[in-house]
DNA sequence: CACTGGAAAATGCCGC
DNA sequence: GCGGCATTTTCCAGTG
């Protein structure tokens, strides 16, 4: 019957969705998990933060930058 | 050296953060692709969220209310 | 004189804030006294806290519950 | 009966505290209302909320100044 | 004075 | 593409 597979669709979509947010919110537990072990270890876990955001904002600047090289190397015919 | 010493366990600390972030988005990603292939069966992602929403809500009532169970006991004395 | 204008206008947006903030506050204290009364007269706050999230939490519900409905009418065409 | 006098002064409390928190989400309505009507005439909610924290830490400063006057005009018998 | 919980800010997403 | 909204993260006060 047509309604009870949507029904069993729609269910298997939500379903799936829970599953990922369960292992999303694992995740952020282990996080924080590392940052209460770096505590015990002595380090400030709000300046580890802002470092991580840095390194990741360095990471996302060079790989743009070597973007805009490539297209220049395609423009010139170099690719 | 101490110096040294410290300064690979930061890294290391640093470094597991990073690689659960990018498990972190991973998911996130996949969450976004469930939700795009709902659509693309006739779903509307605002309603399945609030669905996921009012269930993982209901998930969490029932294990508050046993705490509050628990609370209650114990502030009248029946702990 | 245009700046003297802004600035008045920055004073007044300004103080009615921290006029606000006062009451703010003042209400807090309040609510304190509150706490420490009913400490006073055998009741434990941690309960009370608890059970007014939950009443909060309760009504909260039930305006909710109305949203949803309204949504799902909504997504099948219902309305 | 004391059991139902018990209830209804918890009651009396609960509510009291309900209604003060009712007041205090008011208050801080006005004071999200303020900032919207003050980025409407074009200003930085988050500039003026550095400069009303920088002016509550003046204040501050200088009521605890005067604290301390008094207390060195008291030691010199001036009061 | 450290820590949890709640408010505020920042970020990212969605619809128009 | 942008503005509004929702989620996430950050911050701070209150509590023990």
């Amino acid at each position: 019957m047509t309604t009870s597979i949507a029904a069993d669709q729609l269910r298997s979509f939500v379903e799936r969705v829970e599953r990922l947010n369960e292992e999303k919110k694992s995740i952020s537990d282990d996080i924080k998990d590392v940052y209460t072990e770096a505590k015990g270890n002595g380090y400030d876990s709000k300046v580890m933060k802002t470092l991580i955001k840095e390194r990741a904002k360095d990471r996302e600047a060079r790989q743009e930058e070597r973007a805009i090289l490539e297209l220049y190397e395609t423009a010139l015919g170099m690719s």
